[in-house]
DNA sequence: TGTACATCAGTGAACGCGCGTTCACTGATGTAC
DNA sequence: TGTACATCAGTGAACGCGCGTTCACTGATGTAC
């Protein structure tokens, strides 16, 4: 019984604890809106919460874990949101627009995450090794459906232009850190795809298209059901 | 005579003046490399030039003006590299190419003046109407490359796919914006294209093909040739 | 050409503000016997 | 079960720093007659 008390009581201090690392977390996501990434301040996220500015250290050794922090979740959230459209039924081209709208909602959902993870790099910020794994997931979720294709038959895997050497190594590398099988002309494809999603992405909520477009959910349907169709087929 | 002389002090006077301006610029486009757009300080600048930080305001009324100067700059400097470039000779893929490639020279070697105005956005800075006629020079070089193809029949403009009425709307007023004849079909092909050239760039400078891509000069060759295949053909 | 005046560039002090991080501390919560 | 002790969360003052912008001023340069 001692035991089970004093496990219960460690837990709850761990339960207030996570929430209160959490509250801390979401009045920081709210700073980045206001004043970016390089303008995150601790102590004003401290004063929003009502506390010391002291007491965010005894969550966060520094700014720049903060900042690592809500990488992190960023990261997952658009890669979990990515993962869950790709295990949606229907053929490559279908899922792999999924993949790229979910993106996509989620950044014009959320566009200051949108901004820290795929915008500019934040001055004298250095992202851990931690970063690394979240970050991939996204391009996983991607990657992986078009391997899927290419296992079905389905995707078109004749070479329309020969691969220059140097980008052939670094496609073996790609497919070989992946651990998919993915042609060297599919990857090209895929990759000419998959910069336009984002391309698209930033320039919608970068302002690039302001005098350009005006309904951008059909602008980006349409964009990337044609890069779906070069991926699959060769041409858009 | 004397109102000779009366212009060359005055254009000595200004001749200083626009000297000291271009070196304030220079100035703060070094810091902007270290601090970024949001930490890009007045009073650094002045520091590192050795004047008092109440000076700079008889150059620029205050520090979003020269910021917005920057800017200005930057794309002013692209974009005339840009349309450089669209001059060369050649058939459409082959300007288109060296336009984009233009481009990314250019950011390559001024990585921060691109995060500056491709990057995100500066939080609390607003771009006045003077940045808008600078940023479209380089969209305007690659359309009229593309335009001029149309024209001379090289470009195929048969539509693989119908374009959704909202976006042919949003296509129309492009065209009537730019005066340029392009039909909806290659305007979306361009535009698949146009972002893949800023995705590219943006993935490259910004740290997301850190793992991926050793080569990137062959990499960005390959895949904005397959890019420009595809406004030219319709398949890449 | 010489002189009185106006314009302009640059100074330095000041206002009022914000920041990240450290440190010795208090008081509450949890642990071990 | 009760008590002594250890851990932990949070405080508030302090360090040393930086910022944009304003303002009254000095002294040099340019203008007009």
């Amino acid at each position: 019984m001692a035991a089970k008390q004093a496990s219960a009581s460690v837990s709850a201090r761990a339960r207030v604890r996570a929430e209160l690392t959490d509250e801390i977390k979401a009045t920081a996501r709210r700073h980045l809106a206001e004043a970016g990434a390089a303008g995150l301040s601790l102590r004003a996220v401290a004063r929003e919460m009502g506390m010391a500015s002291s007491a965010l250290y005894r969550y966060f050794a520094s700014r720049d874990e903060l900042l690592t922090a809500l990488i992190v979740d960023a990261y997952d959230t658009v890669g979990a949101a990515a993962e869950e459209a790709a295990r949606g039924k229907g053929g490559t081209a279908k899922r792999f627009v999924a993949v790229a709208t979910a993106i996509r909602t989620w950044a014009v959902a959320n566009p200051h995450d949108y901004a820290l993870v795929y915008g500019s790099p934040v001055p004298g910020y250095q992202a851990p090794r931690d970063t690394v794994p979240p970050a991939a997931r996204v391009s996983l979720a991607a990657l992986g459906v078009v391997a899927d294709g290419v296992a079905d038959g389905e995707v078109d895997t004749t070479a329309s232009s020969p691969t220059p050497g140097a980008v052939g190594a670094d496609f073996r590398r790609l497919r070989a850190d992946a651990g998919l099988d993915l042609p060297d002309d599919v990857l090209s494809r895929t990759l000419l795809a998959w910069t336009t999603v984002f391309g698209t992405i930033t320039f919608e909520l970068f302002g690039h298209l302001h005098t350009v477009v005006e309904n951008y959910d059909e602008f980006f349907d349409h964009q990337i059901r044609r890069a779906a169709k070069l991926i699959v087929t060769g041409n858009a």
